[in-house]
This record gives C-alpha cells, sequence and structure tokens, in this order.
DNA sequence: CGCCGCATTGAAATTAGTCAATACTCGTGG
DNA sequence: CCACGAGTATTGACTAATTTCAATGCGGCG
C-alpha cells in the first residue's frame, strides 16, 4: 500500500511503536474535526467498556487515555496510551475490543460513526490517511509483541520511557502521566518491577527523576542499547 | 469504519486471534489473483528479511509462513504464522518490518506493490476490504499483546491450540506445521516450557498426541476455560 | 544400523511475582 | 502552619514460575 510516499522511518525500531492511531500529519484530519463534538472525562472515568456498541470513535485533544482488556480473573493489560491527537476505537467491529479509561483529566472529541463514515466515503484521501494510520498501528502492535514476549524487565522499561519521549516531542524530559500500575499492565510486569526497574536506572545514572513521574534521560545512548537488548 | 455491516464476531476471545492478514471471505479479493505469479519457498528458507524494500506482497496458497524479528542478542520473536489464505507483508512502509521464513514447503503467489496499489486505486471495494482485514489484523495483535503480557505458560498453550484448531477449520483435529521452538518464540516461551506446557495438557486428558505435531482437543470447554485463565 | 534433528524430562539457577513494611506527595481540615 | 490521611511509590525478604543446562528418547532417512 504504497498509498503515498511513506513518511521516512525513525531510525531505531522502538521509535515506531507507536501503538495507538496518530495520523501522519496534523492537518491530515482536519476535516474530522468539523463533525466532532468535545466532551470531558475525569481521570479514572470510563470512556466506554469492551463490548459497548461502537457506534462512537474518539480523538484526544488533551490528557490521556489508556485501553484495557481483563482475564477472567482480574489480571489487565493495557494495550495502548493514548495522547493528543490519537483515534480512539476505530475498528471495523460492531462493538468495542477494549475498555477505554481516562489517565488523567482528558478533553476529546467524540465522532459519531455515521458521521466518520460518511466524511470516509466523500473523500477517498481520508481513507488511503485511515490505511496508513492502521498500518502504523499494526507495525506498533508488532514491536510491542517483541516487547512482551522476548524483553527483560529492565528492556521493557528502558523501550517504554523512549517510546514516551519520543511521543512527547523526543526531547530528554518526559512526564509520564500514568501510575506505575499502568506501566506495569502495559509492559506485562509488576508495581514492584516497574519500580526497581525505574531505580536501577536511576542508580546508573541513566535516567534521574525529578518526581515519580517526571523523568529526564541522562544517557540516551545507553537507553536505546538497553531497549535493544544490547 | 462501519464499512460494510461488520461479520459477526466470534463468540469467544481467542476465535478472533487470527494475526495474519485474512480476508473476510474467499472471494473478496479474487481480482489480486489476476496480477500475482506463483513461487515456491522451501522448508526453512526466507522469503524476505526484515529491512529489505517491500516491493512486493504475497499469498500464502499452501504451507506456511512465519514472520520473525530479532533482538541483538539473537533473541527471536513470532509475530505471525501465516497460512493458506493469508496476505504476508503488507504494510505501508518502504521495507518489510520483519523476516519472513517458510515454515515447511509452500507455495506462494506474489504480488508487485505496484500492480496492487494499481488495482486497489481502480477498485475502491477493495481498499475497504483492505481496511477491514487491517483492522481485524489490529485486533488479533491486541489479543495476542493480551495473552504475551499476563498469560501464564499453560494459558498460552491453551490459546495457541484454540486459536489454530479455529484457523485450520474449526474441528477437534489440528496439525501444527511448526516446531517447538516456533511456538515458543511465538507464545514468549522457551522449547522446553512449550513441550512441558503440552505434557500437561495430554496428562489432563485435554488433548491428544497422534503425533508430536498432530493433537486431538478432548476437551474444549475445558480447554477454552484455561485460554481465558479460569 | 546408526545418525541427525526434534521433543521430552529432570535438576539447578534465575527472573519476576507476592507479601509486607515503610516512605513519599499532595490535598484537606484542624 | 502543621498534622493527618489517602493514594502511590519504594524497598526488602521470600516464593513461584520459567529458563537454563544437561541427559535421554523418539522417528525418519541415508
Amino acid at each position: 500500500m504504497a498509498l503515498q510516499p511513506a513518511s521516512h522511518q525513525p531510525a531505531s525500531r522502538h521509535l515506531a511503536n507507536l501503538l495507538p492511531l496518530t495520523p501522519a500529519s496534523a492537518g491530515d484530519f482536519a476535516a474530522f474535526d468539523k463533525v466532532g463534538s468535545v466532551i470531558i472525562v475525569k481521570r479514572g472515568e470510563t470512556l466506554f467498556y469492551e463490548g459497548d456498541a461502537a457506534d462512537c470513535y474518539f480523538k484526544v485533544a488533551s490528557g490521556a487515555v489508556r485501553s484495557c482488556k481483563l482475564l477472567a480473573d482480574g489480571r489487565r493489560h493495557i494495550g495502548a496510551f493514548f495522547l493528543a491527537g490519537d483515534f480512539i476505537g476505530i475498528n471495523d467491529e460492531e462493538s468495542h475490543l477494549f475498555t477505554a479509561e481516562a489517565v488523567s483529566d482528558t478533553t476529546l472529541i467524540r465522532y459519531s460513526r455515521r458521521s466518520f463514515d460518511n466524511l470516509l466515503s466523500e473523500q477517498p484521501a481520508l481513507g488511503r490517511c485511515l490505511l496508513r494510520m492502521l498500518c502504523h498501528g499494526l507495525t506498533a502492535a508488532h514491536e510491542q509483541m517483541l516487547l512482551l514476549g522476548r524483553k527483560t524487565a529492565q528492556e521493557k522499561l528502558a523501550s517504554f520511557l523512549l517510546i514516551m519521549a519520543e511521543r512527547s516531542g523526543g526531547g530528554d524530559a518526559v512526564v509520564l502521566p500514568m501510575t506505575r500500575a499502568d506501566i506495569g499492565d502495559y509492559l506485562g510486569l509488576t508495581i514492584e518491577t516497574v519500580s526497581r526497574a525505574v531505580s536501577h536506572l536511576k542508580s546508573e545514572g541513566i535516567i534521574q527523576l525529578k518526581s515519580a513521574n517526571e523523568v529526564v534521560i541522562r544517557n540516551r545512548a545507553l537507553l536505546e542499547a538497553m531497549a535493544e537488548g544490547v
């Protein structure tokens, strides 16, 4: 699907890990904003539940949202964190495939599925943009599977910090809006293991903690090497 | 994207786990067959490497293909097994995102990316079909992330057997064309752990082994319960 | 028959998880 | 302004699951 010349790929693999659906460029989906309405969800509140009728899609304006899936006995997995600009819930199914909850107070734009689909059929370019977004999501999902299946706790955390750094502008200062529990459920670890991995990176001087959820990357090269399993 | 009335969802979650891209119905992509050429790859041979220019897409006619990613020190992860009817390598990127190798002797249809794209722009319906396929792949990837991040070895194997049973017709007899090493790398386990999980299911009478890679499901209800973490 | 690749099984080592105690942060109310 | 409390994070000690290492078994093929 070389629908358009693909945007140049990120240099190192983990940087591709933008799990949620992000338009390639900011303006790509501007047309959608006209058919959406603004909603606000407070920290911890649920946007929709797994299995709910998927009659709306959402785009994050500010804040953060997590997608959750549960096993029968309550074990939780977070499939993605959605940050400003990310689309949530876009799929071909009748019902939502995960529960979406606000990580922090969040503002979203809600689109009715009907108007979304209408717009899509009117403007073929949007369909191609959507295809690109889905491809990107699939690529990121494969990267995340490698992480979950084969990386150690240290490597998982290193990868996570680099992903978050990349998604929040690419600088060395990273704000983590989610708790350690959220990070654990995203990486397939427990709270304690996440905390120990953070402490370890800190003691090695690879990162610095401004506070529990403000991290500064001090040695990016080493962090990247760790993330790749070197 | 309710592009078309979505096909009814599978009753239980793991059945949705058709990781590779499969057309919703057999005829959906028949148009593509006219622009493809047949190629044969022997067991163990490589179809393409991660990073290769993605100028071709493939569809499996018979046999099986695995997608692999490697970490720096050689740890391997298999992202998907592609069986008859599955499309391989479709993405928006310039280069392939994984290495594709034949699990067994395999016949494929190769499409040049150019003719694939041409066909796509000529027939909008194919684009919608492709969207559905990608959504399906994304759904399956999320399910696999839950498996990799939160399921035990037993639960992983139970899920895997049910996925394979579903993909090979839905009956209780399942042929596994891949080795234990492949299964391990797909589930984020070692060969030995896979083997022990198989032995355990066998000793419980939940499955029966005709040979090392021919399994018969004897107690599907229990296997499904295990897969869901009950 | 004997070799080779793959699978199984056992025992030891390691990683991450569990349980438990303590510390930090931030907001509220005295 | 400080004390208190709830929620979150850190740290330690112990446990359990999985991996690693090692040996044996099985099946097909020259």
